[in-house]
DNA sequence: GTTGCGAATATGTCTAGACATAATATAAGA
DNA sequence: TCTTATATTATGTCTAGACATATTCGCAAC
């Protein structure tokens, strides 16, 4: 049954778990089908029901099957559509498109929280916070424009960093560990001095990416990036999963 | 060193998998730092080290920990940012938020693919498509512009649906399994068309979510969604993960 | 100082059991 | 017939080993 070769580098747990995978991702065992007990894969296998256990775990957790005692183990309906989307940091980013990096820093100031604004209020901090508005450059053009506040209770030491030459995302990635971000996207018309540092016109649509992200509920930073709509696409690839 | 209680309706290798994480989310056990090794732990936790190993795979799954042989398990440093993107089906987000679900169909025929058309081209069909081009409301009000193409030979049935009163979006999920998709997402202005029916101006900056989806590599369909930019923001939940 | 080899060691994988637990089917009783 | 106990069964978890394998350390030779 198995069409795997006997000699794979592959350890055996592995190939059960893709050979059942396989059977899933052609459609020959259906949402909702049982595939076979794990008594039944050890023997048809040759292997303790560990092995077995293991690789059905794996896709367990993968969400393509679920398991019911005393029933048996099913192929998973899957009902959510979920999809890993990568936000690297805009730095690396452009490096790795082979562009070469260019940053500006507009302004830098110490100031409170703006508890009217929602966004602000997201984040939850009450302090004072670092105000940090800036630019980054893909071979000159302008890429991106950030304006983004940092807590100065999560995050003291980015008082004396002065963000001159070094992105303040860049910094934090490698200086404040984080457990939490959400982002928004969406799509807006920049207003005049975003369209100006932009190099486009204010009818010229604009990717609007917004950050929030915490430390064990703590607030670390809000950021929000306007991408001119031509320069830049999102990308995300997706396979079924579990809700 | 474990706080947790000895009566724990949890099984032994996720309150050690728990403990461990709660060391590296709390910084405790910062990025780089060599956590115990299974051997300690398994004195620690007086079991056997099947039941460590089994712990410390889960964080290894989850991108928290990283194992060297000889060397041990170290925390991980969280490069690259990934996030889980909820795009659910329209109709579905629509009802969910409360408001009135409309549908117009604007057009249906069928044709061959635009192989000059990059973006066709990338779905990897080459016979006979069904072209769809519809509109979606809420509350009455333009939600969603949608242009799309459903390959014949992936879908046949989909040539006896006049797709008059259900969205191809919502039949294909109950209809046609898919195993991978693509989405990108940008920001663009609309062309007059569309703009008209969306009841925006062409310099409203508009929301751009391209969708190839693909069934065991054969193309499914392609679909293009322009949602006006003040009605509609992506959302997407972050913690961090492997790369 | 540098390179190469062998020993030490932590993880990777696996076995052949064991008992626990939840869900189901079956049989007995009201 | 309906309800309730009981036996069955598949998965959940765990043990106490075993051997494989990759990596690192230390020592020796160059």
């Amino acid at each position: 049954m198995s069409a795997a070769a006997e000699t794979d580098d592959r350890s055996l747990h592995q190939r059960i778990s893709l050979d059942l995978e396989a059977q899933i991702r052609s459609g020959a065992w259906p949402p909702g089908f049982r595939i076979p007990f794990e008594h039944e894969l050890t023997t048809q296998y040759g292997c303790a029901r560990a092995t077995v256990n293991k690789a059905v775990s794996a896709l367990v957790a993968a969400g393509l099957i679920e398991r019911r005692r005393r029933a048996g183990s099913f192929v998973a309906r899957p009902h959510v559509q979920s999809a890993v989307l990568r936000i690297p940091d805009i730095q690396a980013e452009i490096t790795a498109r082979g562009q070469a990096y260019g940053y500006d820093l507009l302004s830098r100031r110490r100031r409170k929280v703006h508890a009217g604004d929602p966004d602000e209020a997201a984040l939850g901090v009450a302090g004072m916070v670092l105000d940090l508005h800036c630019r980054h450059r893909a071979d000159g053009l302008p890429f991106a424009v950030e304006h983004r506040i940092i807590s100065l209770a999560a995050a003291p030491e980015a008082a004396e960093v002065d963000f001159a030459n070094v992105p303040p995302g860049t910094w934090l990635l490698q200086h404040v560990a984080w457990t939490e971000a959400e982002h928004r996207i969406g799509a807006v018309n920049p207003d005049v001095a975003t369209a100006r540092l932009l190099r486009v016109k204010v009818a010229d649509a604009c990717l609007s990416v917004r950050r929030w992200t915490w430390r064990v509920g703590q607030g670390i930073t809000y950021v929000r990036q306007i991408f001119p709509g031509d320069a830049y696409d999102l990308v995300a690839r997706f396979t079924p999963g579990a809700g």
